[in-house]
Order: C-alpha cells, then structure tokens, then sequence
RNA sequence: GCGCCCAUAGCUCAGCUGGAUAGAGCAUUGGUUUGCGGUACCAAAGGUCGCAGGUUCGACUCCUGCUGGGCGCGCCA
C-alpha cells in the first residue's frame, strides 16, 4: 500500500521525501513534512510551500484529496484503491502481506548447553528466534534455523560428575564431597534415577563418568527438543561443536595465512586487537586443546562456507562482550564480517507474588521453561515476550500471567478474531457472500478500521528489518481496540450496511489471523 | 578502571530513518446494555521524557559530559 503511494508521489516530486503517518488519521492516511525541509532552499514559509504542492496531485486517482496542514501534507486514499487492497487481501487470507525478499538467511538461536533444561531466559531468545523466523519467512526471506550445541568442554564432563554424585548421595552409603562447581538442581536427581535404571546403582562409581556425561547430554538435548516443542518451536539443524573440531586445521590454517595468529608463552593467538576487541584472544592452550572460542571461530568458518546472505545470531545479552572477538575472526578468515549481525537478548526476570527469582544452572533455581508453558500456555509465553524489545530488559509476574482475562492481552487480540467470526454467524452469511460488495462512501469510522487492517504488510516488514517484533503485536493490539471500539459504536448485522460492514470485518480478521499466526498463536474461532 | 545495554505516568512498557497536542495496558475513580458475547466500550486522573549542555526551522529521538541500574571484562562454556 505505502509503495503505491510512494510512486504516486514521486509522479510530482523531486528528490526524497519523508513519508510518515499522521498523528491524527483525519488529517490523512500519510504525510510528509517535505515542504519544512524546502523552506530554507526555497526561502518560502513552509505552509505557501505545501500549499503549492498539494494542486499538483488532482489527477491522482488513489487519493481522495492531498491536502496541506500546518506545512504538513497529508494524502487522503480513496475508497476504490481500499476496497481494491481489501478484496485482494481477503482473497489471500493467509496468504496476505507475504513478499518476495530472496535474501537467504542463516539463523542461529538459543544454542543452550546441553547440560540442564530451558529456563525462562532461553525461552525468551526461542521464542524471538521463531517468530523473526515466521514473519521472514512470510516476506520471502530463505531463511535456515540452526541450533548449535556445545557437546564439547568441561562443562559435559561436570555433568556426568554431577550425576555421578547424586548417585552416591541418593543410593549408596557414602558420603559426598561436594565440590565448588557442580550441577545442582531437580533434573539432576531425575538424571540419576534414570541411570539407575537403565544401568543399575552399580553405575555410580568415579570410572563411569565419562559414560554418563555422555548419556546424560544425549538425554539434556532430547529434553530441551521437547522443551522446544511444546513452544512449537523446532530447528532445521543441529551443529556439534564436537564434530566440528576435526576442522579445526582447516581454519586455523586461514587464521595463519592472513597472518592473524601468533603464538607466544606457548600458547596461540588471536589478533582480535587489531579489530576492535579489547585485547588479543587465546585459541589455542599450553597444552594444545583449542578454547572456546576456536569452536566458535571453526563454527563460523563452517557457516560462511555454506554462502548465506547473511548471518544471524541470537545471543544472551551476558555475550555481548563476544561479538567483537567472533567478528575479527571472521574477518580474518576472509569473510565479510558485516554479513554477521548479533540480536542480544536480555536478561528475564521472573516474579512470583512479588518475590524476585534468581535464575542460576548451576544453583538449580532456575525457572524452567516446561513450567511456565504449563501454567500459563504456549500463546501465553510467546506472547509475553513478543511485546518487548529484546534488548531491554523485562520483568514480568508469573501470578499476572495465569490470569485469563483482559490483562492478559492475547486474550483480548483473541477476542476481537472470535467476535468477528460470531458476527458471521449471526448473520448467517459466508465472507465469500460480501467479497464482492464495494466499499464506497465509506463513513470516517469504517475507512479508518479499513485503512489499519491493510497495514499489516507495512508492519511486518518495519518489525523484521528493525528486529523488533512489538511492533507487530503492538499493531494487532491497537486493531484489536479499533474493532472492538467499532463494535460498540456501529451495529453490524441487520444494518443497512451489513454487506459492507462484514466485508470490513472480514479484512481485520484477515489481518489479525495472519498477525497472530506468524506470532505462533492460535487465533481463535470462539473463545 | 574499561566496554556494552538501559533510564518516559504509581507499575510494566510503546514512541517509526529527528516532525503536528509524548501514547497504551495494568492499577485508581466514575459511567455505558430491551444493538450482533460487558472476556467489551466511554470518561476522569496521572509526565520538568534521569540531570546539564550542544546540533537543528524542529529533539523522547542525534552528539558530549554527569548521575543511577544491569551485564561483561577467564587459557569457563
């Protein structure tokens, strides 16, 4: 919709401009402040300028009128290309506001260690990953998910230790000395009752921890899919930084012929001071294990040898300080770094009754994600986040999330789908008994609720280029009010306008059932 | 100490690449139905946009400094 626009403007003007909504919808369905930035040029008052402009777009058959206020000039559309846009839209159905982006797009989100269940701070990166996944997708963007898993590293080993001993604690005799570092938590002691049965007590002794670190990362990583799951979340593709170690020569030899390593007291590193990181990285140790980071930097070797438009990472907001130092290594290694954008997720924080949760693995205190989907739903979590920015940090009460009604607003999206599906039915007539029915000398009201309906491709594409989804459900929320406002102000069936008036329904319901399902929301029929 | 993020109504948060009178939900107070689901709607009240400068015709938005909070600053992952 904006796009016609746009061109029908450029008809007349020259040069850039500006084109924004208007405070007020009276004034018009878009503006542009054009004539504010003419004024010095053109040393005319900014309202003569605007003035001047607005005569040259008689012509123009998909405005109204174009008229100049305060210096402002605001294009009013008319009601053929509405009900145009409308007719197409309904027609669509799901299919509405897609477009034909062809970037391709590696995603790579939530990536937990394989060494507990989900908590509330994975599900918050999850749950953003998925829906900037959907609405891509919807836009045409190829876009491939990935998970990486770290099955390599000490942290696996502190898992079977951690098993291990809560074998002894629980089914021998023996008392246990606990170290500073362990895995503490429920899941652990589940762990421990599921080796015992599947191995025997007998399986709790110092030479089988290897096996159990082994085993119980098998057994973490069909947890966190499930977990995953019931948020109807699932990934393309799972990459093990175990597997992919055995490329570590093949990098390191690009890290080295671009002369970006350099080994000192024993040890190799990385020049990442020379690109913007604090200081210099090690990657490899005294005594020859690769670090962390060398997983990462094989990791990211793989990913633009695969050849995407761009790649994207959703990391937690405690990583931020990483992103300098993957990105000068992959800039080393040939690539263009400027290819790799980094989505920081912030910090939940979790209340219940007001007392504050602190989410630690290791403490085991953590809020796990199973059970906020238990008690609040799938729609409920998914919804909750999606209206925050992701880079800021939320707090939320979990008490406020069970309540079912209007202060949950899901329901109230929900409830505005529902209401119009029970209007049909009341009338007793299909969406494709008023498809054809025009929409002309429409009042203020209906052309408004019209004209916010159609918004929805704008929307979409504005939340997934600026990553920020709450622009969607900020949109669906507000058209949600508008039809629930227009509800209780305009009867609907048995009108002299009920053709037209369902017609209009049948375009925010289109809106709101796409909106809602590129959220992983359900829109319901009847609440 | 250095780096990144944040600071807007009592609370939780929006505010589009700078643009018209800074918005919503919750909470508070008071209203609305013989009209299609009141799980809704209307209205009132609530703000020196952390502080101080600067750039601009115009700043919540950009720049600088300060204050307060979070996170990071491992050869852990």
């Amino acid at each position: 919709m904006k796009k016609s626009v746009i061109e029908s403007v450029k008809k007349h003007i020259d040069g850039g401009f500006v084109l924004e909504k208007p405070k007020d919808l009276s004034f018009g369905h878009y503006a542009t402040p054009l004539a504010f930035s003419l004024a010095k040029k053109l040393k005319k008052s900014p309202m003569i300028i605007a003035d001047e402009l607005c005569l040259k777009f008689d012509k123009e058959t998909i405005f109204d009128s174009v008229i100049a206020i305060k210096g402002y000039i605001n294009f009013k559309l008319s009601d053929g290309f509405l009900d145009a846009k409308a007719t197409e839209a309904i027609k669509e159905n799901l299919n509405f506001a897609k477009s034909d982006k062809n970037e391709s797009i590696l995603l790579e989100y939530v990536s937990a260690n394989p060494t507990g269940p989900m908590h509330i701070g994975h599900a918050r990166g999850a749950v953003f990953g998925d829906t900037l996944t959907k609405i891509g997708r919807h836009l045409g963007y190829k876009i491939t998910t990935e998970y990486y898993v770290n099955d390599a590293g000490s942290q696996i080993e502190m898992l079977g230790l951690s098993i291990y001993l809560a074998g002894v604690d629980r089914y021998t005799d023996d008392e246990v000395k606990w170290p500073d570092e362990y895995y503490r938590g429920e899941y652990i002691y589940d762990l421990c009752d599921e080796a015992k049965n599947e191995f025997g007590v007998e399986v709790f002794t110092q030479e089988n921890i290897q096996k159990l670190s082994s085993w119980g990362k098998d057994k973490m990583m069909n947890l966190i899919r499930d977990n995953l799951m019931k948020a109807g979340i699932e990934f393309e593709s799972f990459v093990s930084e175990k597997e992919l170690f055995k490329d570590w020569d093949d990098s390191y030899k690009k890290l080295k012929s671009n002369d970006s390593v350099y080994e000192k007291d024993g040890k190799v590193w990385l020049k990442s001071s020379e690109f913007n990181d604090e200081k210099d990285r090690v990657v490899v140790r005294e005594d020859k294990r690769p670090t962390y980071l060398a997983g990462d930097i094989i990791y990211h070797d793989n990913k633009f040898q695969r050849n995407y438009d761009k790649y994207i990472n959703i990391w937690g907001a405690d990583h931020h300080g990483y992103i300098a130092r993957v990105k000068s290594a992959v800039h080393f290694m040939g690539y263009d770094e400027d290819k790799l954008e980094v989505i920081l997720s912030q910090m939940v924080a979790l209340l219940k009754g007001g007392e504050p949760y602190k989410m630690s693995k290791r403490a085991g205190n953590f809020i796990l994600m199973s059970d906020v989907i238990e008690e609040v739903g799938s729609d409920g979590l998914r919804f909750i986040f999606l209206t925050k920015k992701s880079d800021t940090h939320l707090e939320f009460d979990i008490d406020l999330l069970k309540q079912q009604d209007s202060s949950n607003p899901i329901y109230y999206i929900q409830y505005a789908h529902a209401r119009i599906n029970q209007i049909f039915q009341k009338s007793g007539k299909s969406v494709d008994d008023v498809i054809d029915v025009h929409l002309k000398d429409l009042n203020e009201d209906c052309r408004n609720i019209l004209f916010s309906s159609l918004l929805l491709s704008e929307v979409l594409e504005d939340a997934f280029e600026s990553r920020q989804l709450q622009k969607l459900t900020e949109y669906l929320r507000n058209l949600a009010a508008a039809y629930h406002q227009f509800y209780n102000k305009h009867k609907i069936v048995g009108s002299e306008d009920e053709d037209k008036l369902l017609k209009l329904s049948a375009m925010v319901a289109t809106s709101l059932r796409v909106g809602l399902s590129l959220m992983g929301i359900e829109a319901k029929s009847r609440m």
